[in-house]
DNA sequence: AGGCAAGATATTGTATACAAACTTTACGTC
DNA sequence: GACGTAAAGTTTGTATACAATATCTTGCCT
């Protein structure tokens, strides 16, 4: 994807993560070309692809929204997740080389920095943390699942979460991770599968418990 | 969508379907635009919808071609797929009401009639086993789950599956759809996820048992 | 003869103008 | 005053022209 398509996809996106078009916002072409200064092609090109990732939605009559998420839709996409990165765990447990798991553990070494100082680095956290999760997706080497999956992780949901784990919550999410790639050396699909599948469930919680109004605070 | 997006998606897509434009052959934006009577601007907008459903991928400097499955590729989307579905399945269990039932019943006993003929009418049996489906996984009532699935449903693999299933098979897929409905009927999510595994699982095998030049015999 | 470079060609990306569709508003009628 | 309808305004859809980039061709140099 071209350079006027991809700035405004990032712009847009940014927009929608840092909450400046909050959920319901109606998201209209010229206005966002304005912004992007692009024109309305490459515009709408973003709009479908975040279309298809679900942070926008269209009504009726295909205008666009930012996609609001209801505690179900949540609930429900938590689940998805959870199936799916499981079996991504799984397939990745057999295929993993030396080269990966060092991957692998280099991005927890970086997790793990960034929970243990003082004060949580949070953005840290999120990036290494999408690198872990990534490297074992990529790892399972199936395509489709892959696709799959990034129309489901959102990260303004990872995000939220996050905020709201405390440090003992940050440090048991590297522990897990610590015995995912124990199960990765060990090749066992089954037990990969498992931690994974509770790795998933567990942050279902912690979002949960994330009362409404505190989330709106974080978008600001 | 519009009217020329949609005409152009379908007939692109009928196009890779159809075998016309096999897999490995470059689509060209002009040359579609052409032959379905539109401008590149709906073209373009098909081929981003076709290349998310995973019918056309894109080489590094973004041309588009048709895709190629691998055999790992079919057998990753039918383990997919059997995950999804068989959620779809426990999901709708809890959520049947008479209606939804009625029309499920309605839709084998259309199944039944296509294979419990002389000669079994594989074009009906696609149309009702496609409404059957369609049903419990709308009935699960969640949009993701449901957008996810219409990416997963490969139309051609399904087909090329039916038609080598013999009257024997076809019947035996009727008789789980039956179960289903017990299942169903009951409200027992675990029994329907179990038999919906099954049902796909044993589809992937039926499926897996064509030979590769019967399946390219099937295209034309 | 083989490889590299420059130009020619083909293909996709972007901007813009116009068309179609949807929404809102204002007015008339009951 | 409420409802329906029509016209004006807004927003998205499509076509087309042009720009940028990739690929292929050709010819030159080694």
């Amino acid at each position: 994807m071209s350079r006027a398509s991809n700035h405004a996809y990032a712009e847009i996106r940014s927009l929608i993560l840092s909450g400046d078009a909050p959920p319901g916002t109606q998201l209209k072409e010229e206005q966002l070309a304005d912004i992007c200064g692009v024109s309305r092609t490459p515009v709408r090109d973003a709009l479908r692809r975040l279309e298809t990732e679900l942070y926008v939605v269209r009504s009726e009559s295909q205008r666009a929204f930012v996609a609001d998420w209801s505690h179900e839709d949540v609930d429900e996409m938590f689940a998805l997740r959870g199936m799916l990165e499981a079996h991504a765990a799984a397939r990745a447990a057999t295929r993993f080389d030396r080269t990966g798991l060092d991957a692998l553990i280099a991005a927890n070494a970086m997790i793990e920095a960034a929970v243990l100082r003082e004060r949580p680095d949070i953005g840290a956290f999120l990036d290494s943390n999408r690198s872990f999760h990534r490297i074992i997706v990529e790892t399972a080497a199936s395509p489709r699942l892959t696709a799959t999956l990034a129309t489901l992780v959102e990260q303004p949901v990872v995000r939220r979460t996050a905020m709201h784990y405390g440090r003992e919550q940050l440090a048991q999410s590297a522990r897990e991770h610590r015995e995912l790639i124990q199960a990765f050396e060990a090749g066992d699909a089954s037990w990969a599968q498992a931690v994974m599948t509770a790795h998933i469930r567990r942050a279902f919680h912690a979002f949960s418990s994330v009362r409404p109004q505190d989330a709106d605070n974080d978008a600001k």
